[in-house]
DNA sequence: GCTCAAGATCGACGGACATCGATGCAGCAT
DNA sequence: ATGCTGCATCGATGTCCGTCGATCTTGAGC
């Protein structure tokens, strides 16, 4: 036998005002909110920002070779950026002989820059 | 006396076409590259991207008491996302009594929404 | 005063990240 | 074949990040 023991009921609040209205939940479905912070956390450093707006502005495909001078960093470090790019689906690449083109993949970012649009 | 040695040229390219047209470089100020990849590296993960949100769509101010139960994370691993998402301007919070209420800074994303919004 | 609750901060841990030099690997040229 | 060139990959290093339990701080209620 024993008693209903009774638990602390977790209800202990100040006199006044709840804190606020019931209850919040968000609308953005967790997978979204996945894809789109992937997304975000590619844009997340200054030269991938760079890149993708470079390679954006100019329309066709940019050669590596043309974007290793713009910036103050050595090449396997660039490379490691365009690969980020590319694992997150913003950017793609094609070789062409000696050279690699990188273009950004059109709508590729439109997921993130839809939420961001809607304020 | 010396001879004017000349250093290699680096001008040896394969014959046919060069690698591409001139010269790019990005029209997005070292700057606003900065502040932009700090925006999108706050957005970087998916509990802060919902988090930014809920407190969105949630005209209001909201109570942290209602933000917690929302994800499957602790109090302090919350309040660590919290502290982030303030520290990148892009929510501010203020204190009633026992209580903190989050809001979004107005305008905070414009930056970046802008930026992704010309494609 | 004391006790409890909400939220922030601290300390630690494991994993991820940015960076670089060295190396590998194709492809062009001689 | 040999050498050079553009780019990717590897290994190492130092830093940052996400997470949590423990603790601190502030305020409300007794």
């Amino acid at each position: 036998m024993s008693v209903d023991l009774e638990l602390t009921p977790k209800t202990k609040r100040p006199k006044g005002e709840p804190c606020c209205e019931p209850i919040v939940y968000p609308d953005v479905e967790r997978a979204d909110a996945i894809r789109m912070a992937q997304l975000a956390k590619a844009l997340g450093d200054p030269i991938r920002l760079q890149l993708v707006d470079v390679l954006r502005k100019h329309a066709g495909k940019v050669c590596v070779c043309e974007l290793v001078p713009l910036f103050d960093i050595a090449q396997p470090t660039l490379s490691h950026h365009l690969k980020k790019l590319r694992d997150a689906g913003i950017v793609d690449s094609e070789r062409r002989g000696l050279w690699a083109y990188y273009y950004v993949v059109p709508e590729a970012l439109a997921p993130l820059a839809g939420w961001l649009g809607d304020a």
